[in-house]
DNA sequence: ATTGGCACTCGAGGCGATCGAGTGCCAATA
DNA sequence: TATTGGCACTCGATCGCCTCGAGTGCCAAT
């Protein structure tokens, strides 16, 4: 494809992108002040709907990009806008302002990328299967209640309230705690089934129905632990382009996105998918990204590769989503534990804009997180002034 | 208003909702045999339209009810439909059924809610400002971080993760722990302030910065204690009724929905609402309710009269509501711990049913609530083979 | 008080003409 | 040989016009 295919089908997908009606050859002219004629660029938008990059909704109608034509735009016209810093300040403070549980910040991941971009995003709660119990506690509240606090190894706490049976009196209790711990701590969360947590009964002098029971419950705490979060935003925001104006096209979609599992799985997929494939899965730009933080970010240098990752109308293998594009991105909290962030919207996408937003989310995320959910820094007391929201 | 006029009234809204179009004497006469002619029909229609009543969308067109006709139909005219053991049955197992979290019991009411319905539903977490602190502990997880949990008065247990400064003892912060306990134990959670919660402070030797910080990391755990969470569900369910054809208008009101805590405010206002008003606030229809629980329910017994409202229209405070009908009701933990459940749906909505459904989630949730708030009983042991939801 | 009948209203839907932005193709041109 | 101007053609959108039918209001007859 020679430089000058390329410039047309970049124009007429910012084009598209921009209007939403497919673009005249007469039309693009003027628009972007280009040295050829009309007559040139039809010929130039003949051959390159043979090449596969457009089409048209009739004969006589103008050029839209075809999916083919949005993946060459993707993989090679893009041009990414910066962030600036007032933006990159603004979306740290939004992620951690009067912060008060680590999972809040995911919710407000989900909530800032829906406004900032005017599409749906979907965020995914970080996947602790991998990681390692440092520490297991069930501490007594009070007769027949209990909780149990866990620590993963970077320094992550989870904790749960659970039922035990009344008579179990608090130092049969640190007694089976202990006996847990002994015989979980530092194995990888995804390890640890109901057999292996069920050798800690022999610790105890309480009958084994007891014993159990706290077991069990000690279990469903890890199990929760491990258990992926879905928070979706700005769904109804799609409402406002023009391509749901047909409501029932708007309702297919929505029935498809209602089996929040199923976008999960695929987004986590999406995380292992090799390189290589035919989907954009490019290097952080790091020109795009490297000047806009306060301070150089520790993690960005550690995560030599972030990615995103594109998918386009048909290459989305969800049903309901074929008229979509999915743009997906992998966060880290420390080495190993990960989550996703995604955004979808109409495949006329401001690609280039969500891109970079989502990159950008995706740093600041990624930054943020470690200090809530691991073993940061203290909040700063703050005098007690902060706005409560309710 | 003569028992005609009601019959017809009522006729002509239960066409209205079913059809979603205006309904004019003929048609009225044959769907229900009515038996007069459709001139008298239409006198009786003029008067109506001329009580105000009735409206017309244009001179040749039927009828279809006003804000004020809906009113005397859910005021007057409405049949209950009851609820089948089943269908009683069902909802309470769908409430419970591997539950894992008391949240999660609210977020399953509004799903369960706006699948039956086909409409919006919101519920509100409990309120528990005007409960009292039975306890309070603040116990260490490790150097910098330990965790709050509180007991209130019927036995409900909060808890949250805080850090501390990491140069505080397990000791001292018992010491702490303790002093909090005995400066708050027995106060109503609204009435705890910072400055009630810093008389602690003496207690101590370390320094008070140090102490200072804890104390108010508890206090912003008991505050989030009092945060009222909104639950909504079946958003754009709503899309699939004839009146949001419209694409703007369903935007329109989207954008009111997505100012949760209106609503959230609202719904808690009417539940202060006097009696008397002009608000249908009726009675609860024993007759709908009494024989499908299992057993007879104790709430039942306590709670004399529970209440929906029934807000049509321009009658709903909210911006962007007047094209919808808004039905609350309150549903209670044991005495004084409330929380509100409505569904929002198009004027045009099934009254009736909708009415039966929410106030039986109302007692089937108020029954189960307490279970799972308070202390209720152990949950079965389940021999391990439950489904993980993830 | 009820009814049959009649003139009238008005939105929905079908038809045809017009308009305009687009295309493809071809011969002329630099 | 690549580019361009010109021309005939296509097709969706829009507008006006007509008809159809389900509705109404009103009046005189029962």
């Amino acid at each position: 494809m020679d430089e000058r295919k390329k410039i047309i089908l970049k124009a007429i997908v910012d084009d598209y992108v921009e209007t939403c009606e497919p673009v005249g050859s007469k039309s693009l002219v003027k628009r972007h002040n280009l040295k050829y004629s009309s007559a040139t660029i039809r010929n130039e938008m003949a051959e390159l709907e043979e090449m596969g990059y457009l089409e048209k909704p009739h004969t006589s109608a103008g050029r839209m990009p075809s999916d083919k034509g949005y993946r060459a735009y993707v993989d090679n016209l893009l041009s990414l806008p910066k962030i600036s810093p007032e933006e990159a300040a603004a979306i740290r403070n939004y992620l951690t302002e009067n912060l008060s549980e680590a999972k809040e910040m995911i919710e407000r991941t989900a909530e800032y990328l829906a406004e900032k971009t005017n599409y749906l995003s979907v965020v995914l709660s970080p996947q602790f299967s991998d990681t390692s119990l440092e520490q297991i506690k069930i501490m007594m509240i009070e007769p027949g209640r209990a909780i149990v606090v866990l620590v993963l190894s970077p320094g992550i706490v989870h904790d749960r309230l659970i039922r035990i049976p009344a008579l179990i009196e608090e130092k049969d209790l640190n007694e089976i705690g202990r006996a847990v711990e002994r015989c979980l701590a530092g194995k990888r969360l995804d390890d640890i089934t109901l057999v292996t947590i069920s050798s800690a009964a022999e610790a105890s002098e309480l009958p084994e129905a007891l014993v159990n029971q706290v077991l069990y419950e000690a279990y469903i705490a890890i199990k929760q632990t491990e258990k992926i979060e879905v928070y979706i935003d700005g769904k109804y925001q799609l409402l406002k382009h023009p391509e749901f104006r047909d409501v029932d096209r708007a309702s297919r979609f929505y029935d498809a996105m209602q089996q929040e599992h199923m976008v999960a799985g695929y987004m986590r997929e999406m995380e292992h998918e090799e390189e290589g494939k035919a989907f954009a899965e490019c290097e952080w730009d790091l020109d795009c990204l490297e000047k806009i933080g306060d301070e150089p970010s520790s993690l960005a240098v550690q995560q030599k590769k972030p990615a995103y990752m594109v998918r386009i109308g048909q290459e989305i293998a969800l049903n309901g989503m074929e008229d979509m594009s999915f743009i997906t991105t992998t966060y880290r909290i420390g080495q190993q534990i990960t989550g996703q962030i995604g955004v979808i919207g109409p495949k006329r996408m401001q690609y280039g804009n969500i891109i970079s937003q989502i990159s950008f989310v995706n740093r600041a995320l990624s930054d943020v997180a470690k200090d809530h959910y691991g073993r940061g820094e203290c909040p700063a007391p703050d005098d007690g002034n902060r706005k409560r929201r309710d």
